[in-house]
DNA sequence: TCTGGGGTCCTTTTCCTT
DNA sequence: TCTGAAGGAAAAGGACCC
């Protein structure tokens, strides 16, 4: 006996919220449209409270409706102090070169008249979340990808014959615009691979639809690095090796790739230059780590200013607490993470005897993995992980064990 | 010269137990 | 008691993503 129905051919997804952040800004202060505006920093205060300060100091002005404030209110890259990258930037602001990842201080000498807003995560989780409802009321098969990205599953959502899914993605395109007022871009194709390749194409607002067929002609010429998964240290070794385009990765020999990158990833990147990719449109499972971390405004020494790196770790160990207990979860092991001032990374773990979300707990762990670096190198970044995570079943809090003396604001840094 | 903060996933190394 | 092999778990590191 044969299947009473074959399953039919898998369409798969991607939506890309274009230009997410800066276009959620845009919504709230639409006056500067069209302006450079770079988005980031660290540590810096959130633009209500920037606005607070300016605007007490101002008495005359009293509206305070975002929309109606002045341009001369808005804080500029110019006076910005301190460590931070851009996390993004508008395409005016672009012009002048500059760019996501970039330093903030490099990034005001080339622009000082760019605006800076501080990143707003709260706000951009609202517009995601609205987002992803949308979405899952249209198509409920979706696969969380951050912020502003998801894959869905057409394959078995009424309309998707029309137009190899193109009309499907229409009315997904249209209603998150009318009720989030942003606009995204979406590829549909055979799988997710070329389905994140395909959103990629038609940006902004664009909708592209891939079939098997249009691989040699639409994904060969791209670059290699326009797979997802090709980061910029694969990228060079392909390079090396005078592999710049996906075409010419499709044309080595996978014997070869598996012996030079290792026998998971280079079968892996044979299978994705030939558009191949079975992975399943998955909601996300539990989180298998929560962490909290920070860089300094400048190095700082573990023994010279032990008295400056100790309040910091007990304030990290704090947030990773709430946010093991916001979120209903117990950390079995818990780690910390350096970065020296040469950006070299280190991280050292600990399994507890017992799950636990308690702060104290988490401090002294973190103090005890602490022991174990190198304390005559200045750090730049530290940060603290709990991971092997437990569901903290109900609302049953686990028991907690004595607090320890060393965990309330002094670094443990000295063997005992 | 500059290089954030969350994450996931995978591989390699180290440690422990038998 | 020592030694070595084997296997698994934990720790460490790295690449990648948004």
């Amino acid at each position: 006996m044969t299947d009473p129905k074959p399953s039919p051919p898998r369409r798969i997804a991607h939506l890309d919220m274009d230009a997410f952040f800066a276009s959620v800004e845009l919504l709230r202060y639409p006056q500067l449209k069209d302006l450079p505006v770079v988005i980031g920093g660290s540590g810096h205060a959130t633009t209500e409270e920037l606005f607070a300060k300016i605007l007490q100091s101002e008495p005359e002005w009293d509206d305070f409706r975002p929309h109606k404030i002045p341009l001369r209110f808005f804080p500029r890259l110019s006076s910005y102090v301190g460590r931070g990258v851009i996390t993004t930037a508008t395409y005016a602001a672009r012009q002048f070169g500059v760019g996501s990842a970039m330093g903030l201080m490099k990034a005001a000498k080339l622009c000082p008249e760019a605006i800076l807003l501080p990143v707003d995560f709260e706000r951009y989780r609202h517009y995601s979340r609205l987002m992803k409802e949308t979405v899952a009321e249209i198509a409920p098969v979706i696969e969380d990808r951050g912020l502003d990205e998801v894959y869905i599953d057409f394959t078995n959502v009424p309309g998707v014959q029309r137009k190899g899914g193109h009309t499907l993605a229409r009315v997904i395109q249209m209603t998150v615009l009318s009720n989030t007022g942003l606009t995204c871009s979406i590829g549909v194709a055979p799988n997710k691979l070329l389905a994140k390749m395909a959103s990629d194409m038609h940006k902004p607002n664009g909708i592209c639809v891939l079939q098997a067929s249009d691989l040699e002609s639409l994904i060969w010429p791209l670059p290699c690095r326009k797979i997802n998964g090709i980061g910029p240290k694969a990228d060079a070794k392909l390079a090396k090796h005078e592999i710049a385009t996906i075409g010419q990765l499709a044309s080595q020999d996978p014997i070869w790739l598996m012996q030079e990158f290792g026998k998971s990833y280079g079968a892996w990147l044979y299978e994705s230059a030939h558009g191949r990719n079975e992975d399943p449109v998955s909601p996300r499972g539990e989180p298998v780590n929560m962490s909290r971390e920070t860089t300094f405004e400048k190095d700082l020494h573990p023994k010279k200013d032990k008295e400056t790196l100790g309040p910091i770790l007990t304030q990290l160990c704090e947030r990773l607490s709430q946010d093991l207990k916001a979120k209903g979860y117990l950390g079995k092991t818990i780690g910390i993470r350096v970065r020296y001032g040469n950006f070299q990374s280190i991280t050292r773990d600990m399994t507890i005897d017992a799950p636990s979300n308690d702060p104290n707990i988490i401090r002294q762990t973190a103090g005890q993995c602490i022991k174990r670096i190198d304390l005559n190198r200045s750090l730049r970044l530290l940060g603290v992980r709990a991971s092997n995570l437990q569901k903290l079943e109900g609302n049953k809090q686990p028991k907690e064990k004595g607090a320890d003396k060393e965990a309330q604001g002094q670094l443990d840094l000295e063997g005992s």
